[in-house]
DNA sequence: ATGGGCCCTG
DNA sequence: CAGGGCCCAT
C-alpha cells in the first residue's frame, strides 16, 4: 500500500499483519460496483475541517485513552504465596506400606516476609511501553487514514492509483453502493486480513445523523476500519507481549534472576542469554538463590533436618496483603492484563459466558490466542462509550474452554515442574494444569510422563552414581551435581531443552543426594537386592518442594513452547 | 475394582 | 514417550 511520506516502519511484530490492514471492504473499491453518489456530491457535502477536526479529536482521545500509562500497582507481584499447599500428610511409613511418601508439607511462609518482586523494570511496564509504542504507530496509522479521508472528499488533488486489481466487492451493500468510483489505494489483495476483521458494530452507530449519506458511509467505514485496527493492534500486542511478561514471571520464580549472576554461569558456559525470552528489559536486583538444603547426611529418611523456612525460596512467600485463592489465575491474568492495556486494574476478570456444569470454578484457560478467532467473534461485553473495545472484546473472549488433550507445551511445563516435584499427585497436577479439562486418561497420562522423568532421572544417576565408584571416588559426601557438572548437563537438556529456565538449586541438592545414596548403596554391593532402588526411590520421594504457583497461570504451557 | 508405581519393551 | 504387565494399597 501506499505509504504516506511521514510513514515510519512500525514495530517488527506489528509489519506483517498490520500492514495488511485496508480499509476494505467499506472503503475499498471495486471498478465495478455501481456508484451513485458522484465526487461532485461529496465537494459540496459541508463535511469539511470542522466534521474532520471533531472525528479525529474523538478518535485520537480514544487512542489516548488506551496509551496512558497504567496505574502503578502494588509493585510485590507475589505470584506465588499459595498459602497452604494440598499436599498430603505423611508419616512414618515404609516404602511398602506407602506408595507415595510425602513429607509433610510445612505452611509456607510462617514468618517470611516475601521480598516481593522488584518493581523496577517490571514486564507490566515493560509491556505497557511495547503497548504504547505500538499504538504510538496507530495514531500514525490513524493520520493516515484521515489523510485519506481527505484525499477521498477532495478529489482534486491526491494522485489516486490505480488500484482495482486487489479490490475486491465489499460486503457492505450500503457503503459498496456509495462508493467513490476511485480505486483505492489501500485496496487489499486477495487473502489479505481484512473483511473477517470486520464487524459491523451498532455500538459505533451513533451520532452520525446530522451527517449527509456520504459523509455517514465514509464515517462509519473510518469507524469500523479503527474499530478492526484496534482490535488487530491489541491481538498482536498482547499475542506478543502478554506471553513475555508470563514468561518473566516464570524466569522470577524459576531462577530468581540467577541467570544474571555469573556464579552458576562460568564464562562459556551453556546458559543461553535470558533475554532470549524476555527482551523487555531486566527485573529488578535478584533476591538471593534459594537456601540450600543442608548437606547430604542430613538429609535422611527422616527428612528432619528440613527446615521451612531454611529451605524456603524467599519467592516462595507469600506476598505481604496479596493472598491467592485456589481459583486466582484468572484474577492474576486479568490484572495483569489490565495494567498491560493501561485500564489501571480490572478487580477480576469478567465472568464467562457459561461456565461448565461440572466446574464450579471456571477454568479461564486461553490456549494460545487466535486472534482471527477473537475477531470473528461478536464481543458479548457492554462497552462503555468511547471505550475502545476490542480490547474488552478481547479479555471477553479469553475465558474459553479447557483443553481436552495434553499438548508439548504441557509436556514442557511438565518436565519443569519436575525440578520441583519428582512425584506429583494427580491432585497436585489438577491443580497446577488447570487449562486441561481431566479425565482419567489425561491424569493417567501426566502420572505417566512424570513416571518417564523419574525413570530417566534415576537411570542418569546411577549412571553417574557407578561411573563415580569406578573413578575411584571415596567419599560419597565429596559427590556433588553442580551446574557444571555432567550429570547436571544430562538432566538438565531432558528437562530443561533449551536451557530457558534456571533450574532451581533445590534440585542441585535433590540431585546430589540421590547421587549420593546411589553410590552408597553399589559401593555397598546392595545392587544385588532386586528391589535395591526402593529405599532410594523412598528418601527422594520425601524431596518434592513447592511448585511456584506462576506455573499455573493459564497460558503458561503455550508460551513455554515459544521459549 | 481402581489407582498408582515400577519395570520392560518398542 | 507410550503400552502393557505386574505388584501393591485403598
Amino acid at each position: 500500500w501506499c505509504s504516506p511520506p511521514s510513514y515510519r516502519s512500525p514495530p517488527a511484530q506489528l509489519c506483517a499483519p498490520f500492514l495488511l490492514i485496508s480499509l476494505s471492504p467499506c472503503l475499498a473499491r471495486t471498478p465495478e460496483a455501481p456508484v451513485s453518489l458522484g465526487i461532485g456530491e461529496i465537494d459540496r457535502e459541508p463535511l469539511s475541517d470542522e466534521h474532520l477536526r471533531a472525528k479525529r479529536a474523538r478518535v485520537e482521545s480514544i487512542i489516548q485513552g488506551m496509551s496512558l500509562p497504567p496505574t502503578p500497582q502494588t509493585p510485590g507481584t507475589g505470584m506465588e504465596g499459595g498459602v497452604g499447599q494440598d499436599r498430603e500428610k505423611g508419616g512414618e511409613m515404609s516404602w511398602e506400606g506407602r506408595r507415595k511418601p510425602r513429607v509433610p508439607q510445612p505452611q509456607r511462609g510462617a514468618g517470611v516476609t516475601g521480598r516481593g518482586a522488584p518493581s523496577g523494570g517490571s514486564p507490566h511496564a515493560a509491556g505497557c511501553q511495547q503497548l504504547k509504542e505500538q499504538l504510538c504507530f496507530l495514531e500514525q496509522q490513524l493520520r493516515w487514514l484521515q489523510e485519506r479521508f481527505s484525499q477521498v472528499c477532495d478529489p482534486g488533488d491526491a494522485a489516486q492509483p490505480q488500484g482495482g486489481a486487489g479490490d475486491r466487492p465489499g460486503r457492505d451493500g450500503a457503503a459498496a453502493a456509495h462508493r467513490p468510483h476511485k480505486a483505492a489505494p489501500w485496496g487489499n489483495s486477495p487473502g489479505a486480513d481484512g473483511p473477517e476483521g470486520m464487524q459491523e458494530d451498532e455500538g459505533m452507530q451513533e451520532d452520525t445523523g446530522g451527517l449527509p449519506s456520504v459523509a455517514r458511509v465514509l464515517s462509519q467505514a473510518l469507524k469500523q476500519e479503527l474499530a478492526g485496527v484496534t482490535s488487530r493492534v491489541v491481538d498482536s500486542v498482547l499475542t506478543s507481549v502478554w506471553p513475555k511478561a508470563a514468561s518473566h514471571l516464570l524466569q522470577q520464580h524459576l531462577g530468581p534472576g540467577a541467570a544474571a549472576r555469573g556464579e552458576h554461569f562460568p564464562a562459556g558456559k551453556c546458559r543461553k542469554p535470558l533475554a532470549k525470552s524476555s527482551p523487555v528489559g531486566t527485573l529488578g536486583s535478584p533476591p538471593p538463590e534459594a537456601a540450600s538444603l543442608p548437606s547430604g547426611h542430613s538429609l535422611g529418611p527422616q527428612g528432619s533436618s528440613f527446615s521451612p523456612t531454611a529451605l524456603r525460596n524467599p519467592h516462595q512467600a507469600p506476598a505481604v496483603g496479596y493472598t491467592l485463592g485456589s481459583a486466582v489465575p484468572s484474577a492474576q491474568e486479568g490484572r495483569l492484563l489490565g495494567q498491560l492495556l493501561g485500564y489501571g486494574h480490572w478487580g477480576s476478570p469478567p465472568a464467562p459466558q457459561r461456565c461448565p456444569p461440572e466446574a464450579p470454578d471456571p477454568h479461564w484457560g486461553a490456549p494460545r490466542l487466535r486472534p482471527s478467532a477473537v475477531r470473528q467473534q461478536r464481543c458479548p461485553l457492554p462497552l462503555g462509550p468511547g471505550e475502545p473495545g476490542a480490547a474488552a472484546c478481547w479479555l471477553s473472549l479469553t475465558p474459553r474452554r479447557t483443553q481436552e488433550a495434553l499438548t508439548p507445551g504441557h509436556l514442557k511445563k511438565a518436565k519443569l515442574m519436575f525440578f520441583f516435584t519428582r512425584y506429583p499427585s494427580s491432585a497436585l497436577l489438577r491443580s497446577y494444569f488447570l487449562d486441561v479439562q481431566f479425565s482419567r486418561c489425561i491424569t493417567s497420562q501426566l502420572i505417566k510422563w512424570f513416571s518417564n522423568f523419574r525413570e530417566f532421572y534415576y537411570i542418569q544417576v546411577e549412571k553417574f552414581a557407578r561411573q563415580a565408584l569406578l573413578e575411584g571416588v571415596a567419599d560419597a559426601g565429596a559427590l556433588r551435581v553442580s551446574r557444571d557438572s555432567e550429570l547436571f548437563r544430562a538432566l538438565n537438556t531432558h528437562y530443561n531443552k533449551g536451557n530457558d529456565f534456571q533450574v532451581p538449586g533445590r534440585f542441585l541438592e535433590v540431585a546430589s543426594l540421590t547421587l549420593r545414596e546411589f553410590f552408597s548403596a553399589v559401593r555397598a554391593g546392595k545392587d544385588a537386592d532386586p528391589s535395591w532402588k526402593k529405599p532410594i526411590y523412598k528418601i527422594i520421594s520425601k524431596l518434592d518442594s513447592h511448585i511456584p504457583e506462576v506455573f499455573k497461570a493459564v497460558g503458561c504451557s503455550q508460551e513455554l513452547l515459544r521459549s
